[in-house]
DNA sequence: TGTAGCATGTAAGCCGTTACATGATTGA
DNA sequence: TCAATCATGTAACGGCTTACATGCTACA
């Protein structure tokens, strides 16, 4: 694939579980890992154009494959800007809490939206048995997401100010 | 409250929804704040040793309050290293693949007993509603996350090696 | 003909980390 | 007495971003 397609490939799919990264975040990887024998490099010349394509490497297939199985797997961090303010809760105008909480249900329903075009794209085929189940993954993660944020709005429109 | 406690509390709560600081950073961005005349600091001396308490300003708290009301609010970032994984899970040993998946089922159980203890130590008072809500969804979370996964090692299960 | 998308890169800089450096206090 | 914890900071550096820079190609 090309540096262009990756960063492609990476806004479509990676973006729902890892940061994806800036174009120039792209070439500047692809170039270290041409450099480190982990990919290579070849030239295309369409027209006037020059497309440079990359392919994983022996080398790099065993580095890849030799991570997967040895080391050892982080926790999952997360960055939640909607929990941080809702922590915060009591320094919010009500209606901007709850409109921000309702905007996160919204933003959510439109993730899914995208990740179950990505699934459905798929399709069954066993070459993409382990994509599918993290598609899978994440749509029931969005789904447990608004349920929870759904309960809490009508939680807090139970107690709608301080309650007493 | 001091650099020192502030990483603390970090470290118990912020770290479920957010990256805890490292101690350095916790010290330059209160120097920062300090600048901003966002918070203010006051030396108290203890013996031979001195310990610089920090608190929030009026603008400080106005910024704050502000930035809750009125900013935008990002959508979730995650970094999730064993759906990463799962995804090339082709170019897993099966066994590797069930035990990733089985320390991460461990760890969300450690994780969410750790989230449980914050939230019994919040208790019911009305000052603490807001983190208690914060709290909660973190456990419903992690419970979510649980099931999912559970669930996906027995899909595992059912089909050992490739099928056919 | 002009704009959106394809395609590749460099430079500057921010955010946050790890490593380094120092010293006091508490309790086993 | 020695290890853990309290407590504060500086320096170097890594990872990643935004801004800058350039040019081709397809299509409305």
């Amino acid at each position: 694939m090309t540096g262009y397609e990756l960063k492609q490939r990476a806004d479509k799919t990676l973006r729902f579980y890892w940061v994806s990264p800036a174009m120039s975040q792209v070439y500047t990887e692809l170039d270290r890992l041409v450099g480190q024998q982990m990919v290579m490099a070849s030239d295309e010349l369409s027209g006037k154009r020059r497309t440079r394509r990359y392919r994983i490497t022996a080398l790099g297939f065993e580095s890849l494959q030799g991570w997967l199985n040895s080391s050892a797997t982080d926790f999952p961090t997360l960055k939640h800007p909607v929990a941080l303010k809702l922590l915060m809760g009591a320094l919010m105008q009500p209606d901007r809490l709850r409109s921000m909480l309702k905007q996160y249900v919204d933003d959510l329903a439109v993730s899914r939206a995208d990740l179950l075009a990505v699934r459905t794209g798929l399709g069954d085929l066993e070459a993409f048995r382990y994509p599918a189940l993290v598609a899978e993954w994440g749509l029931d993660y969005y789904d447990a997401e608004t349920e929870i944020v759904t309960a809490l709005l009508e939680k807090l429109a139970g107690l709608p100010e301080r309650p007493g």
